[in-house]
DNA sequence: GGGGAAATAT
DNA sequence: CATATTTCCC
């Protein structure tokens, strides 16, 4: 009998599937691709993330546990980035600080420093694009010029580059976007806003043709953000002059 | 407090 | 190794 116990243990232990063979319970059934073309949110993609290290236990009801907790390690997704993007081209150069930046992204989540490392590292990307972009008459030795997989995938408002000129300032106008409202830390009374990046809209491309009410415009950069209430500002940044 | 750059961390 | 976070300084 014993031997026959330990028999039968044996086989079915010789009979479990190796890990590489077992199929994950939870599948996605959407794949990045379709989210992204949607607009919708896949399992993961919204603030958060998964959660690496030590997490409280509390996720049950809870509500706010982001404050004070260690937030898991934010994904710029490049929905979360073109966002980004068009936050930037609103506020112009200028005004493109990441507390403000951060009011007009208005990702449930976002911190002001995520946002801070994030511009910080655009900066620096742009700085690399204009670069190349005017003397970099060579090319055969770097490499390819957009190994930036994040930021290639968005694409650069025009005004970005063309280090200021003589427009400083001014001359790109802008709709004002209801969710920049100084609102302080005081989140609305039962407001449960939970909006998904990306929302609804399919964005429009740059360089497209823009028809305005008798107004044709060419080459035109068009980012569209969309504030809590709904409303919605276009903003529209001609890149030549016809 | 808040922006920016550099140093760490994952 | 790329990228996000943390630290430090102004």
């Amino acid at each position: 009998m014993r031997e026959n116990e330990s028999n039968w243990f044996a086989k079915w232990e010789e009979q479990l599937p190796n890990p590489e063979e077992l199929i994950p319970i939870s599948q996605t059934l959407i794949t990045p691709d379709l989210a992204m073309a949607f607009d919708i949110g896949t399992s993961n993609n919204p603030p958060n993330n998964h959660n690496s290290g030590e997490f409280d236990s509390s996720e049950l009801g809870g509500d706010e546990p982001a404050r004070t907790l260690k937030r898991p390690r934010l994904v710029w997704t490049p929905q979360l980035h073109k966002r980004f993007v068009d936050a930037v081209a609103h506020l112009g150069i200028k005004n493109a600080v990441p507390k403000t930046i951060m009011q007009l992204m208005n990702i449930e989540g976002l911190t002001r420093e995520n946002v801070a490392s994030h511009l910080q590292k655009y900066r620096l990307y742009l700085k690399r694009m204009q670069g190349l972009s005017a003397g970099g008459s060579g090319f055969g030795s770097g490499g390819d010029p957009v190994t930036d997989h994040l930021f290639a995938s968005s694409p650069v408002p025009p005004h970005f580059l063309h280090q200021s000129h003589h427009n400083s300032d001014g001359f790109l106008q802008y709709m004002p976007v209801a969710a920049l409202q100084q609102q302080q830390q005081q989140q609305m009374a039962g407001n449960h806003v939970h909006r998904h990046f990306g929302s609804a809209h399919l964005s429009r491309q740059p360089n497209q043709h823009v028809h305005m009410v008798g107004t044709p415009v060419r080459n035109a950069y068009v980012d569209d953000l969309e504030s809590a209430n709904g409303q919605k500002a276009l903003t529209l940044f001609p890149v030549g002059d016809d």
